[in-house]
DNA sequence: TTTTAAATAGCAATCGGTTGCACAAATTTT
DNA sequence: AAAATTTGTGCAACCGATTGCTATTTAAAA
């Protein structure tokens, strides 16, 4: 079907009088050809539209210059920011990407682990889905000495380098300043503690209220998924609390705004009868009203360090076993969905 | 680097005493080859984890089985069920993706363009960038006959398939709507006309002014971009305007969202002082308040019948090019922020 | 039983780029 | 001017899967 002829070195060794082997060396700029004849077939090359063969390529080099994405879901700006840190990384060391997402399925995100390895990856950047319970798909990738960087959702114990941020600070962070605001009785809404970036934040709100003397209690705290019905399923969840708890801090932004807005719908004013927080700084945060105070996750410096990590890895730069855990900062931003008293900021 | 050798058809080929060539064949499961054979190798190839080395196949099949896919931004919800969308298609026809975006540059969007066809990309998928003004960047899949399709974003009279839907229409609806709630004076925030969603959905807007006896002012019409600086500037622009109208047809929900925040915190009352309506539906509109008016954008089925359209021609089922424009059914959806008059619909 | 046809599998070339080693030419050193 | 280097290129063997053509075996037909 295709109608121009492809061009090969071979063509353009014949053409110039040398042979491909020489072609090919000068295609990569190799010193052993002298300047001369490396210009000579580079500007051939241009003019006949040359383009290298990465099949041959590969296949004789056996490597693939790609690095596989895999990550839970694309549904916050959070994950796009973390996917455009990775690019910027990649594209500027010459690295493919193929990226794939699991919807939150640990089968699928098994599927396309398998696959990343079929298409021979040369290393994997991962966050692990909702329900995923072992990293057993990734051993495929050890056995062949393929690197994997994980990012956000992580085993925490688990071998091999990661990406995080301090998770329960933030979820500390995120109480306190519910407590500093003077709520009293505090419910926490969250995702499947498997994942450590919500068992910890659960973690840091229990820490927070426990050196403020508030007694944990585990009935605040609503676990669903972060779909728009699971957040109005764990709305409907916190109006059946009684009595009423006077704050949430809640880990997603998306989720807090929906569920925001079905508490105003049941007549509840926010912040003066329920404070919020949540959780990603997503832009969503800054058009809804009030606007949501949130803890910022920088994805994209996240998305460069872990691009960053492997490639230099891949590069021998640095043996990123060594490198095991880099924390991220990330910090409260205070908006006006939980300013029951002072000023708002920004 | 790798640790465990990698098995191929030739080892698998030598354990059993059958030659590679029988291998391969009952690999891919061709009937020249007995069933029993077939068994015995396929049982050892799993047993010993042997996989197909793809660049050694494409290489010799001159094809890649991967379809790659360029568009603007990955900020919209619309954006991302368009991609899954394809990705749906493309995974059950076994076809990889190469997904690229321009960050709405037209540069950018050449330079992935050229990529993917170096990559050897066997059809393309497209929508294109804010500023892009011709389509030279993609002769260059036509010289080799590789399928293009255009989705969203397209040139509406140029070759090749399109997937669309009628954006003159939806401007068309969402203009009469707001003329039904009682405004007079409308208007009209959108982004780069060279685009034909927004010259399209402007000429729908001005066609139902005429068509309603309001006349069309160039003054109403606010160009600007689709990013939260730009809508914010958008709003100041349209507070600006006297006297100030009582209705705006916005192309982007986003937009929307940032621009009705913007109102609010100038104390106009919407619906009753301004009534809004939005474009896509993304989920933010049902979490601002009032909810928002919008135009359902199908992405998910756009998205799919693109990934039909193109995998179906490359394996020779139909040829696109007759096939030229496809329109997908669009259609609006009344919530708050429209309704001066008349109920809520939800 | 012999001839013909069908089923099964192998040979060997091919896809295009890369690279260790060999070799010739140009340059520098003795 | 002869010997020792240095520089520039070519030869040929890979990398692994695929497939047209051929050869062999087996089953069916005459």
């Amino acid at each position: 079907m295709k109608t121009e002829k492809e061009i090969t070195i071979y063509d353009i060794a014949e053409q110039i009088g040398v042979s491909p082997a020489t072609v090919s060396r000068a295609l990569n700029d190799s010193p052993s050809i002298s300047i001369a004849t490396r210009k000579k077939i580079n500007a051939l090359a241009e003019k006949l539209g040359y383009r290298r063969n990465t099949f041959a390529s590969s296949l004789r080099l056996q490597e693939t210059h790609t690095i596989g994405v895999i990550f839970h879901e694309l549904n916050s700006q959070f994950i796009t920011s973390v996917l455009a840190g990775i690019e910027k990384i990649a594209t500027e060391a010459k690295y493919n990407l193929i990226i794939v997402h699991s919807a939150e399925n640990a089968i699928t995100e098994s599927t396309n682990a398998r696959n990343l390895f079929h298409k021979r990856v040369d290393g994997v950047i991962a966050s692990l889905s909702f329900d995923t319970e072992d990293l057993s798909h990734f051993k495929q990738f050890q056995s062949k000495n393929i690197p994997v960087v994980f990012f956000d959702r992580v085993f925490e114990n688990s071998d091999g380098a990661k990406v995080i941020i301090n998770n329960y600070q933030a979820g500390y962070d995120a109480t306190t300043h519910l407590i500093q605001q003077g709520c009293k009785r505090i419910a926490h809404i969250t995702s499947s503690l498997k994942r450590n970036v919500y068992s910890e934040r659960k973690r840091g709100y229990r820490q927070a209220l426990e050196d403020n003397k508030i007694k944990f209690d585990e009935k605040l705290v609503i676990i669903d998924g972060l779909k728009e019905e699971d957040a109005i399923r764990s709305a409907k969840r916190f109006l059946a609390l009684k009595p009423l708890p006077d704050g949430i801090f809640i880990t997603n932004d998306f989720c807090a705004a929906v569920v925001m807005q079905v508490l105003k719908d049941s007549g509840i004013r926010i912040p003066q009868d329920v404070a919020i927080v949540g959780f990603n700084n997503d832009s969503i945060g800054k058009v809804v009203s009030p606007k949501l105070t949130t803890i910022n996750y920088p994805g994209f410096e996240m998305g460069q360090v872990a691009a960053r990590t492997i490639i230099n890895h891949l590069k021998g730069l640095w043996n990123m076993n060594l490198t095991n855990t880099v924390i991220i900062k990330s910090e409260l931003i205070i908006r006006e969905s939980s300013l029951k008293n002072g000023k708002i900021i920004q």
